[in-house]
Order: structure tokens, then sequence, then C-alpha cells
DNA sequence: ATTCTGACGTGGG
DNA sequence: CCCCACGCCAGAA
């Protein structure tokens, strides 16, 4: 039988694609899941991304590029110094140049 | 079974 | 850009 790729599973293979010095929203990878309304369910599937290594989840972020997560990373400014260890310009958890650093697995992975 | 919450997004004002 | 309200799905109590 087979096993189909659960949500959370699928959001972690996602994240994983994403390359460094580049970020993602929530929305851009439930949308690629093919759910787009579900963005929830990705930041969802994040918390539980603590238990995975392979799963940079600093990288992803919400659409207005603001490091909601942070607070999930222990609280400190961890986000914020992998990001921009990563070549991303971060001020006040804000991402400057968002499109710039912007990374869409729909257009990246849209055969994938 | 119900109820609530949640690392979000979109639409209307 | 801000603010408010709704929807969305999955998991925990």
């Amino acid at each position: 039988m087979t096993v189909e790729p659960s949500f959370f599973s699928k959001v972690y293979e996602v994240v994983r694609q994403i390359p460094e010095g580049k970020v993602t929203s929530y929305g851009a990878i439930a949308k690629y899941l093919g759910s787009p309304q579900s963005s929830r369910m990705v930041g969802w599937a994040m918390n539980a991304s603590h238990s995975l290594d392979d799963v940079p989840a600093h990288r992803v972020i919400n659409r207005k590029g603001l490091l909601t997560g942070k607070h999930h990373f222990g609280g400190g400014t961890i986000m914020q110094q992998l990001l921009e260890n990563e070549g991303v310009h971060i001020i006040e958890d804000q991402i400057q140049d968002l499109e710039k650093h912007f990374w869409d697995p729909v257009k990246s992975l849209e055969d994938f």
C-alpha cells in the first residue's frame, strides 16, 4: 500500500531544497503542496521540524518577510544570525530585499 | 465526540 | 502600509 507523503513530509522536503541565502514563505510552500490556504499547516509542520536537522526552518518566514518563528528558535536572535550568516540582511526581525532573497518552490520545483 | 489553538494568507476598510 | 475578520487543516486536551 502506498504511503502517501504526509503534508508534513512534503513540507520538510521543500524546506530542505531551499538554497542558502534564500528564504520562502509558508504560503508559497503550502501553495506548492496544493493547499495554498493551508499555510497554517506549514507553520504547524515546522513546529515538528525541531526533531529534524535537515530542515532549515530559519529560511521559512511569513509573506511579510518577518521572522515570525524566531521565538521557536530559542527565543533569541538565533534565526536572524543564521540568515545573516547566509548573506541575508535583517533589521528588527525584518528581512531586507525580500524579493531578492525570495525563493519560490513553485517556480523552482514546478516540475518536481 | 467537542473545543481551542496555531511559526499564515487573503480580502475589505 | 495598517487593522479587523474569516478560512483553512491538523493535533492536543
